[in-house]
DNA sequence: GCGCGTCCCTTTACACAGTAAGGCGGGTTG
DNA sequence: CAACCCGCCTTACTGTGTAAAGGGACGCGC
């Protein structure tokens, strides 16, 4: 009988990882308690040890893995802060397509969701009127640009996804720039 | 032996019905072959003879029929066109929210395709320089918001998501107006 | 040294999932 | 009436999530 212990032992990081590199490359569909043991050289009960609640709730942290993102709040203009964070968001939701799906179901939860109310509050000390207005529409913004990307890349695009992101996402910022002095 | 025949033959568009009302009331989890067979008085093996391709044709043709989305192509502005589109299809995604996540990750097929390509026909012929990105830009906000409207739902929500929603929309509108004119 | 808890991991087990293969009856056609 | 075929059922197999219990290695006190 080989060493029950394994080489290098268990971390919910580690599983996490595994897991995202499973799900990105294989599919969600293939993102199995008993795969993600075999990468991990662990039999998959092993998992329920470091992450309770089997595998909902490791759903729950990929999602929020993919959605935290830290990212400093700097620059003089509001526009500029909203431009870094949907930049940022987008590139981390880009870089694990996998568990989109996750991403844009499950709602923000603990860091993400903290973030959420500090990116509020910098809005609204900018001045910004409706700054949860504008938050959202950002953050939908966001979520659905990426979405349209995965959806598109299995069929051609001649068109650069990032300059397509950064068009409309300048379209959006000067539209609410405006919303407290324009009626619809 | 009670009767081999069902009650009522069973369909493609009875199999899709049942579907998506098991996958709102119950969640996508809980959408099962076997459970929709229960549902439909069949046995699960019965559906195949409809959908042939199993469950993920299944989810394929539940995606196609919540971003199916019949609507006139009428009104002398693109913005009012466009506007008319975004409705429709937001309200279309969330009559159904729990196959949002289909929806969000499957790419536009047939029927839907074939629309996304006339409404970027529509926006070229009213004049827009760069309909597909001004429309990508659109869809992506429509898609992001219903998913951020179906996160929120289960947590506290003081705001109206449909002012919300056209608050956004507006912003978008403008923005993308004067894109062609503007330059970032 | 030795027992003994404690922590991780494995083993075993079970209910339920998707679906390939084949059976069967009843309506339609010759 | 016979042949046929369509639509549904039955059976069976593999794979999945996970509860429950087992077991081995490490630390501790003595």
């Amino acid at each position: 009988m080989p060493a029950k212990r394994p080489p290098v032992p268990l971390t919910r990081d580690r599983i996490i990882e595994a897991a995202l590199h499973l799900a990105d490359h294989q599919g969600l569909r293939r993102l199995t308690m008993r795969r993600l043991g075999d990468a991990l050289e662990v039999e998959a009960m092993a998992i329920y040890h470091h992450i309770p609640g089997g595998k909902d709730a490791l759903m729950d942290a990929l999602a929020e893995h993919v959605t935290t993102v830290p990212v400093a709040d700097e620059g003089a203009d509001w526009r500029d802060r909203a431009r870094a964070w949907c930049r940022a968001g987008r590139a981390a939701l880009l870089e694990h397509p996998g568990v989109l799906a996750l991403a844009l179901t499950r709602p923000p939860r603990g860091t993400a969701a903290a973030m959420l109310r500090e990116q509020c509050d910098s809005l609204q000390e900018a001045g910004l009127k409706e700054a949860t207005t504008a938050l959202r529409a950002l953050r939908s913004y966001v979520m659905g640009s990426v979405a349209t990307e995965i959806q598109d890349k299995e069929q051609e695009s001649r068109q650069d996804p990032t300059e397509t992101f950064e068009r409309g996402l300048d379209a959006l910022l000067t539209g609410l720039t405006g919303s407290h002095v324009n009626l619809s």
